[in-house]
DNA sequence: AACATTTCCGCAAATGTTTGCGGTGGAAAA
DNA sequence: TTTTCCACCGCAAACATTTGCGGAAATGTT
């Protein structure tokens, strides 16, 4: 009684075999009801749960998933972790959780950790300089699915979902031109990012066109203190703009920390425009308005695709998933 | 060369037995270095990884720790998984994480899960009216060792890790009196938490003494909406508070869109003091003074009172994190 | 009564590792 | 030459489970 229960200390208890006992508890036809009931019993008096340890190394399988993220601490990867979690357990599958630090190396250790836990499948968020390409290709290969998430690889031949960029950028564009502005300052993340790249070139093709069209600032920056200390710069110019336009919380986070050091008045003298999931922009007053890329959403749908993946092996697919406008007081 | 590589085939390709290329593997002294090379190098060539199903079986451990949460997705909680992660993947061990969304019945079942993948060791924030108390101790008994921290349980016996709750408050109810404030407004979370409990008590204690008191209006409230509506009604009436004390960044948030609201100027007409790990605060001008508690400090000790734990086990601990001011504008 | 069918169960192999123990061959000691 | 010892390696059990196959007993069919 002091170990935990086994198939073979039920089995010696009741004076059959293994394998019945293995069946009864699986409900197996070649059981009879008889037996099941006496098993069962047993089962749970001595509070036996199969040996996943054994289970795993029988079957194959682990109902496992790896998630590889950059951070966890982080209002999008949060709240797209929170829904990835919801949404494996409720059909069956534990998670594993493993942060890159925006460190390639660490990425690549990462996906080797997956592989040694030998998860089911991983989902991942590339960091910026990720060049483990090869890697995700031999894991897909050896039968294990990938699913890229928000940052993902430019090479097709991939299982990608992630949010609207273009489309969120053209929106941006769009709506700064409905409001007619002047003189935009817009604030981009690294600039090696391929999301970054897509929303750039999205939102300069709104203006392309257009004869009524701004001047534009463009800025990249790496953080928040960066857009901060950039913000605070061309604020304080004469010919300083009247829209700011931020691709994401952080930095917007450090443009407001900017503003604030101002006696600029938003909306009136100064516009402000973000991309992001809406926590951080109902901080401020006035709200801010925003496009909306939801972290949340997106989980569900990966763990959607992720089962897909695994039922029958489909051909790769890019989803995106749209965005919309929502409007605060900023604008 | 299709499947996986074993210890089996390596071992019949070079013609020696499993256990040979096995001890050969981990530099067992027995095997002579000439075997060794020609096993490593052909485990190389055949990148071969030990299956940890089989592994674990055999081993019965399987580095891998179980992290319960009542939600991912908050400000604490993701900057302690954030370094629960770390810290345990640079000791060789991998996450599974579980959100109970304040559902007890869901935190038993988390629990469950945990068993299920027989995870080496278990952290744990327990939910508001959790009732797993003996499912807990049944686990500590089997050998899977136990840290609570944050929410942590009343009963003594476990292993406990949290923020110094007393302390802060009784932190925040000084600084209240140093600034010889009159009424303030003191926004409390969900009173069945033992945290509020504590937190309350030690507020209060305070006061107790003082003759110059202020007068206290103590509030509960389970979420931001909640703090909002209350600090609007109370800002609202004729003899209204010249403070506001938050016991977390959940219940600022919708305090300070209440002040939004109105017209009033921090610090002059009204002050603010929070206790929260800072991020928060930072974000409003003037930014808001507040008490510290760190998620990531928390989480790093919380791996290393584990690993203690797993080393010999020691008697039941209760380790409390010391908490600083932090100067914002905001009083 | 002879045969066919169904019901129920056990044998044994297989999953990939780890590890105690025993064994072989050769060199050194007696 | 015999004994001792050491360096090196293999046997086989054990971990707990799943599953194809075969077989005995019970039931049903002529």
């Amino acid at each position: 009684m002091g170990s935990p229960a086994t198939l073979k200390k039920i089995s010696t208890q009741l004076n059959i075999s293994i394998s019945t006992v293995s069946r009864a508890l699986k409900n197996h036809p070649d059981i009879s009801e008889n037996t099941k009931r006496k098993v069962k019993e047993l089962a749970l008096l001595m509070e036996y749960e199969p040996n996943s340890y054994a289970v795993n190394l029988r079957t194959n399988k682990s109902r496992v998933f790896g998630l590889i993220v950059p951070v966890i601490s982080n209002l999008f990867y949060d709240s797209f972790i929170a829904a990835v979690e919801e949404e494996a357990r409720r059909c069956g599958y534990s998670l594993i959780i493993l942060q890159s630090g925006d460190d390639p190396l660490q990425e690549s250790e990462n996906l080797k950790l997956c592989k040694l836990n030998r998860v089911d499948g991983v989902f991942v968020s590339l960091v910026a300089d990720s060049n483990s390409a090869p890697l995700y290709n031999k894991l897909k290969e050896s039968g294990t699915p990938v699913v890229f998430f928000d940052k993902v690889p430019d090479d097709a031949g991939f299982d990608t979902i992630c949010m609207a960029d273009e489309e969120a950028a053209t929106m941006a564009a769009n709506t700064i031109l409905k409001y007619k502005k002047k003189k935009v300052l817009a604030l981009l993340g690294n600039a090696d990012l391929s999301i970054t790249k897509k929303r750039k070139d999205a939102f300069l093709k709104v203006f392309e066109k257009e004869k009524t069209a701004p001047t534009l600032d463009i800025r990249h920056c790496l953080n928040s203190a960066e857009a901060r200390k950039i913000t605070t710069e061309v604020l304080s110019k004469k010919n300083r703009p009247d829209h700011i336009f931020c691709m994401s919380d952080e930095l917007l986070i450090g443009a407001m920390k900017s503003i604030y050091q101002t006696d600029l008045h938003i909306p009136d003298d100064l516009s402000v425009l973000a991309i992001s999931n809406g926590f951080i922009p109902g901080l401020y007053k006035p709200e801010i308005t925003y496009i909306e890329t939801s972290g949340f959403e997106l989980g569900k749908l990966s763990v959607k695709r992720m089962l897909e993946i695994m039922e029958g092996p489909s051909p790769s697919r890019s989803i995106i998933l749209p965005s919309r406008l929502v409007t605060g007081g900023s604008l």
